[in-house]
Order: structure tokens, then sequence, then C-alpha cells
DNA sequence: TAGATTGTTAATCGATTAACAATC
DNA sequence: TAGATTGTTAATCGATTAACAATC
């Protein structure tokens, strides 16, 4: 069992976008030209990238979407729930406890604050709790992921404590670029990189 | 004048890198090595890279800070300030208004929302406007991009009245895919593939 | 000078595209 | 059957790495 496929790093990107794509479409099958059109690829590309999973196209009818929904969600891991807190009560905070990560298989369990003054204010339906008690969250809820929402100047010094509490991956909001141990998992969300984009195509 | 180098994709994507780390560079010089640990990647490629810049590395000295960030400043434009609405009043929206953006020379000029219970609240600074005064604000302050920040639903609709009104770039942060002629510049935001990210490396 | 570091060319690696046989 | 669509192999393209001469 666990048959570890190689997945190229350019092919796992694009089944992310497949794997989102498929959430609006109502038909039982879909080709391979028909995605490609949709994400703006080549066909060649999507079958190509779709050989790497289980999942088999039928000649004349395509994909069976079901199937392909279920594996890649399989693939990446959305069908068990994986609890993450948030560090930091601020209007960023407040956003992301509005989105709906649940489709990704992510829950929001707990929100903490290093500013005493916001402990106790309700950011949705979270009431906002003081660092002492990550230990307790942390047991509580196992959690694995903490969104990092506070200002650039404490950043590195809270994830230090996260990691010593065993958080095992970190979501970086703040912008500042932070030097863990390389067993830590830190996935940088910055937005300045898509306006910089934005910027350059507007020349 | 305007020697149109080509710029490869990845290289591209990684000058962005280059920028940011500048940022927080104190010394005179850097060398393509230090450039390379700070961001894990080899400083073979740092150099290869920065040959496609007009600045010039010296040997036992590295790249002069100050130089390589006023090309890489002119290069992304960041000088020069675009301006930007946010459409959707909502905390992402609130979020977006606390950012601090000149640094990469994008300013907020408006906040525009469809739902009229919204209009005349606060977003920071912002008196949230409704969208009638679109045309208003476009010409005002020669608007390029607008910040996408409504429901779901009203995607598509509101992306096509912005695009009518000569909105050249869509920042997306509504997770829909908007079907827009091929002139318009469509920059999704999806902050679920972080997260898939994460799942995936978590195991 | 010796040694560190750049810049560039060649070699390798990985990703995309083209071509086409297999199949329903 | 004919035709549309998959799956795969080979060819091409692009990106990274290795190697090393140039230089301060």
């Amino acid at each position: 069992m666990g048959e570890m496929i190689h997945l190229p790093r350019a092919t796992f990107e694009r089944l992310k976008m497949y794997r989102k794509a498929l959430e609006s479409v109502k038909k039982p099958f879909i080709s391979s030209d028909e995605i490609a059109k949709f994400l703006e690829i080549n066909p060649e590309l999507v079958r190509k990238d779709l050989s790497y999973l289980k999942c088999q196209g039928k000649p004349r009818v395509g994909y069976d979407v079901e199937e392909l929904r279920k594996e890649l969600n399989d693939l990446f891991g959305v069908n068990s729930t994986t609890n993450m807190i948030i560090v930091g009560a601020n209007d960023l905070a407040r956003a992301l406890v509005n989105q709906d990560f649940s489709k990704v298989g992510v829950k929001i369990v707990a929100v903490l604050d290093i500013e005493s003054e916001n402990v106790g204010k309700f950011i949705g339906e979270f009431s906002v709790r003081e660092m002492d008690v990550l230990e307790r969250v942390m047991r509580r809820f196992n959690v694995e992921i903490a969104a990092l929402c506070i200002s650039r100047d404490k950043a590195q010094a809270t994830a230090e404590i996260l990691i010593k509490n065993g958080i095992k991956a970190i979501w970086n909001f703040t912008g500042v670029h932070l030097e863990l141990p390389s067993n830590v998992i830190v996935v940088d969300e910055d937005l300045t990189k898509s306006l910089l984009t934005i910027k350059h195509l507007l020349k």
C-alpha cells in the first residue's frame, strides 16, 4: 500500500486548480479539453497531469467528475479536518474567521492574541484568549496550524512560542521572513506579490 | 531606449523575492551567497537572475544594495503610484485598508459597495460609497485596480460593471472564476491554495 | 599576490508540447 | 463504422545547476 507516486511540483500546483474548477461542475463527465479551456492551459497538459492519478478517463466521454473530485480531495486530505488557531485579533483575523475553510478541511478552533487589551473581544464567534492558554488549546484541539496575523515586530518571537508548543505549520501573514527550524512548515501569504504582478502587467 | 530584455517567468517571480529581501538589508553590499542563503536557493541562480538586470556585482564585494533596490523598484514600477478602489465593505476590506501598500506603489482611494446598507459606514478612513459614484471616482483618481471583496453570487456581474467603467485590473478575492475579456488583468487571490499546500505537507 | 566572488557557458534536469496509436 | 477523446512516447523548450575563467 501507499504507492507513493512522484508528483512533479508543477503538476501538484495544477491539481489544486483542477480540484477547485471541479467544484462548480454539474455534469457527470468532463473532457480534458473542457478543463483546459476553463483554466486556459493545454488539454495535453491536463491529460498528462491526470495520468498521475489512479483515475482514468473514458475515450469519447471524458473523466468521471465525481471520481476525479474524490481522488483529488483524498490527495489533499480535504476530507479529514485539520485544526487551526489564529494568533492576532485584528481585521485580518476577522476576515479569516468569515471564510469557509471547511471545504478544504480546515477548522478554526480559537483566536489568541499577545496584546492583552484584545483579550475578551469577539472575533466572529470566538472570544479572544491570551497566549497563556496556548498549551491548553493545543492539547484540547490537537491544533496543527497557526495563522500568524500579528504585527511585524512580534512575529519572530511569537512564531517561536508557537513552535515550542507544538504547532506544526505557520501560515504567515506578517510579511516578516521567519527563521525557524527546517522541520516547521512555513507558508508566507504575501499580498504585495500580487500587486507587483498587477503593476508589471499594467505597464 | 526601452531595451525590452526578455525576463524568464521563473526569474521574474524571484526578482520579487529579492526586492522584498533587500528591504531589511542594512549593509551597503550583499553577495549572491547571502541572498541565496536567506531565500534558501542556489547562489548561482541568484547571479543568473541578477545578470538580467543592468546592475553589476563587484567580485569580492557583491552587489550594491542601494543600486539593486533602485533597479528592482523601477522594474516593478514601485516608485510611481497606482490608484486602487476596494469593492465590498467587509472585514477583508478593512484588513486591506490597514495594510501598507504604499511600499509597492499602490494607493487605496475609495471603498465602494453594492449593498446599500453598507453605504456611509466607515472602513478605516473611507466612508463607503455606492456603486453609482464609480464613474466619478474613476475620473477623479485615475483608478486602475479594483480589489473585489464581495460575495460570490455578485462577483461576475460586479466585475463586468467595473470593466465597463474602465478598470484595467481586478484583484479577485471572491474565489469565483471570472470570465472577462482577455485584455483585462485578473489576479486571483486564493487563500485556500496555501491551506492545501499546508495540508499536503502535514502528511 | 592570493582568494573571494562575479558572470557566463555548457550540461543537466524537468516541464510542456507534438504526435499518434489505442479505444470506446 | 467513423469520430472523438484518452493515454503515452518522443521531441522540444525552458529552467537550474555545474564548472570555471575573469576580476577586483
